[in-house]
DNA sequence: GAAAGTTATACTTACTTTGAGCATATCATT
DNA sequence: AATGATATGCTCAAAGTAAGTATAACTTTC
């Protein structure tokens, strides 16, 4: 034991092996009753999109948050209001030039939120839907379909896989949980375990690009089906992204940092129900946002609805004194789940 | 606009300043009603203690957490079993060998929990109250004195210190949500809010290290009583996990963690109390705890206790399948608040 | 210009959960 | 046997929730 050398850090910084720290954003709004990110496709990321990203530089950068939002700045002139970390991650070979020798990616992920306002595709990047990455997250209309017949089917054949008895078992556990099977009920909040479950499955192009081999054109196709490729662990980021936001928004007023300074209580509502996936009962909806005291009155009216004009509410910053967790409560509606 | 290199990855490989991953542990136990973390002192930290760390090996670790655990064995000899991360730091100089060219410290925090069981000092790591690092954190015998007698007067001169207006206004906000001040009510999870003002504010040792500069007489005084120090950012990472933890208990039975393999109700309310730093009303707790299908009773019987003889119970692991947050519900018990 | 469709919002009702407390059971100690 | 400590059962009013119905105020269609 403690066969270390003493001064760990000299050790680090002689003798280990190459690491670079990347901060990635998954910068977030909300339009067109769509959840959105922001991506980019710079030659060096070709032919796959990604998230806008830099390296951190210790002597230019004083912080890592500070670091990232200069090189948001730089890469897609948006400047970043709210910005959270959400995790690193440092798995070996998800990139794959570390195959060809090149440095240890050590990656920062961050989750900025913005208003649909700063809502304008600049240079290389676009805005992209999220549930184009995760399209069996999308509980709006229902189970999606693609949950059924392609998904579950094939986290079958991958339990059938285990080798050992406790490894079937574990991955039975796991596929129960994630996906809300055997008992267990969905869990929007999961997004970031039904991804690993799905890379680990081997249903995500990702993952047979990380590991340097083809698939079997069968398998292909299971891939293409199943969400949107983007570079390096990105996508691993934007799952970790969209977990976080829709746990987030049930007890910190992040919500309203997505909505324009005014807007009705169905502008807000069809905001959250893009988030979370699924729809809300709307009376309901209304009551728990009042009764929060999270909205007030602006005394104007909307004129884009259809019919009956809404009142535009503003958000009442004030909230967050006077309530331990103010967060916008989500009345699910509860859909028949074919089970 | 884009003025970066093409290749991101070689630039940052090449000319950027160097940087170090520091992988360290907060490891939490609880045991006597109080919520402890194990801490080294090796001949490189001195004279400050500090959590168990050690750097990435890129080519050593697959992952990040699988470094993390790897170094905790070789300096603690303890084999961890739920680990998390936490958060990732960057800070300029908060490692006294940055200023002396020293590589910058990039450090990802992790929280694991171990049983009573486990808990025996090893060689040089030894078992600290967490309280002793943040004494406002306990609320079990009401609100600290240390609060109204040393850190409320102390930030309110800081308060005095805003050099324009709306800092000034900033500043009484942040004061007021942190320490529950003006309308806002104390809240438990707030943990690294406090102490990142204190450290602001100068209230902590750890402050005047970093900045290189002596701390006057008077304000060394004052830094004495703020809590224990520890080597590096060491008392922020105690502090995510810390905040992490409160907030963590009432949503996943991570409780159970840390708890022996059958314990009475009374115990287990003891260890949430002592993480949360309040005292529960005990018949709602145990109602909560049952409703939910946390424990199950084994039949047994404790005879550690002075009246009666409590039951035994265990953890339930389906619950896990069952509620969508399973977590111990805490009902606090207000104590009169001083104003 | 009346009917139909859309959206907003108020209100009802049965049910569940919470907060706070009292009461009682079972032990050790004096 | 009395006292004190802990464990556990139970009550009850207040508050909150889920899932509706009802109605108001507009636009569009015929």
């Amino acid at each position: 034991m403690n066969a270390r050398p003493l001064d760990r850090d000299a050790a680090t910084h002689r003798g280990l092996g190459a690491v670079v720290i990347e901060l990635s954003a998954a910068i977030v709004a909300v339009s067109d009753e769509a959840p959105k990110t922001l991506l980019v496709s710079p030659a060096d990321l070709a032919p796959r999109q990604g998230l806008p990203y830099g390296p951190f530089d210790p002597a230019g950068h004083r912080t890592l948050e500070e670091g990232l939002r200069a090189w948001v700045q730089e890469q897609t002139a948006l400047h970043l209001g709210y910005v959270e970390q959400l995790y690193t991650f440092g798995d070996r070979f998800r990139d794959p030039k570390e195959r060809a020798g090149g440095p240890r990616p050590v990656s920062v992920g961050y989750l900025a939120l913005v208003r649909q306002t700063a809502l304008k595709d600049v240079g290389e990047s676009t805005w992209g839907d999220w549930y184009r990455y995760f399209p069996w997250e999308d509980w709006r209309d229902g189970q999606p379909a693609l949950l059924e017949s392609l998904i579950v089917p094939q986290l079958m054949d991958w339990l059938e896989d285990a080798k050992t008895k406790p490894d079937r078992t574990r991955r039975q556990e796991r596929i129960n949980l994630a996906f809300g099977l055997g008992g267990s009920a969905w869990d929007n909040e999961r997004v970031l375990d039904r991804y690993e479950l799905l890379y680990e499955a081997g249903l995500i192009l990702e993952a047979s690009l990380d590991a340097g081999q083809e698939a079997s054109p069968k398998r292909a196709a299971v891939q293409a089906r199943a969400g949107a490729v983007l570079t390096k662990d990105h996508r691993r980021i934007l799952a970790t992204a969209m977990g976080r936001l829709r746990a987030k928004i049930k007890y910190r007023p992040v919500i309203f940092e997505l909505m324009a300074p005014t807007f009705t209580l169905y502008q807000l509502q069809r905001a959250v129900e893009a988030l979370s996936g699924a729809r809300l009962h709307k009376q309901n909806f209304r009551r728990l946002v009042a009764n929060e005291g999270l909205v007030v009155p602006t005394g104007h009216i909307s004129d884009q609805t259809g019919g009956r004009p809404a009142e535009l509410f503003s958000f009442r910053r004030e909230v967050v004194h006077e309530r331990p967790a103010p967060g916008v409560r989500v009345p699910v509606k509860v859909s028949k789940r074919t089970t």
